[in-house]
DNA sequence: ATGGCGTACACCGTACGA
């Protein structure tokens, strides 16, 4: 099974970047992130017509999830549900989830965090520490293997970003690490990294001053799965080739196969 | 320190992203 996550930056504005993809990468899941679209208005039938399934949890303007499957998902759950109810961690829509083949398929878009020490961030830290009971929650209630994928708006190691960062930089502070670390201590390991070891691989380039051209990037978008299925796991790649294409996300695929 | 580039909503600029 081919599993794939994508920050496409506008579901509407990248349609017939997606359709593209999927006809030379026929992937059996799709991971979306910032949809930045409501429900109504996701352009489902294209995907549809070319038979995937769609989980779908959006909002407007801003964040939003999306799965897109060849088969029907199980179990789908949007947001982190009753472990959020006494908190604001929960309104933006950042989390859909599904289940196939005993995989759940975790769909995350970070928040950015804007700079560290902003309101934005202190959201982010405590988004991160709730992402950890809810993963903890998972782990404890369910015999599932679980893939969890997505944008994380955070570099764990120097060789995952294209120079030095000061402990100051959004995505790249100890404090974020720290949080996503205590995150992946339930036993999530980082299959890119099963592969692949040197640095200069990223998933993300600035829009300005030819960020892409000059591989001045970041690895962000992650893909963390339990360790029998990181075990059977047969590789995993960064596609940067729609990142070369017209008006691109920022963003590039990630692509594992389990 | 700032802005650089892009998207959405809607104002003809502002909020937000990473």
């Amino acid at each position: 099974m081919k599993i794939a996550t994508w920050n496409v930056n506008s579901v509407r504005t990248r349609e017939p970047h997606i359709l593209k993809w999927l006809q030379a990468n026929p992937v059996d899941v799709l991971c979306l992130q910032e949809t930045k679209v409501v429900d109504v208005d996701f352009p489902r039938a294209a995907f549809e017509e070319r038979g995937y399934h769609l989980a779908i949890y959006g909002q407007k303007s801003y964040n939003g999830v999306a799965i897109l499957s060849r088969n029907p998902l199980k179990d789908v759950t949007m947001g982190f549900g009753e472990i959020a109810a006494d908190t604001n961690l929960d309104e933006q829509k950042r989390v859909i989830t599904g289940v196939l083949d005993n995989i759940r398929i975790v769909n995350l878009y970070v928040p950015n965090g804007s700079a560290v020490g902003s309101e934005k961030y202190e959201y982010k830290i405590l988004w991160l520490m709730m992402l950890q009971q809810y993963i903890q929650n998972l782990r404890a209630t369910q015999t599932c293997e679980l893939c969890v994928c997505g944008d994380f708006n955070i570099a764990l190691e120097a060789r995952d970003i294209y120079n030095k960062r000061k402990p100051t930089d959004i995505m790249a502070s100890p404090e974020e690490r720290k949080a996503l670390r205590h995150v992946l201590d339930v036993r999530l390991e980082d299959v890119f990294r099963k592969f692949t070891d040197e640095e200069g691989h990223y998933s993300w380039w600035d829009y300005r001053r030819g960020g892409f051209q000059n591989n001045r990037g970041w690895r962000i978008d992650h893909i963390y799965l339990t360790p029998d299925l990181y075990e059977q796991a047969k590789g995993c790649e960064i596609d940067v080739e729609p990142r070369t294409w017209e008006r691109p996300s920022d963003h590039t695929p990630v692509i594992v196969e389990v």
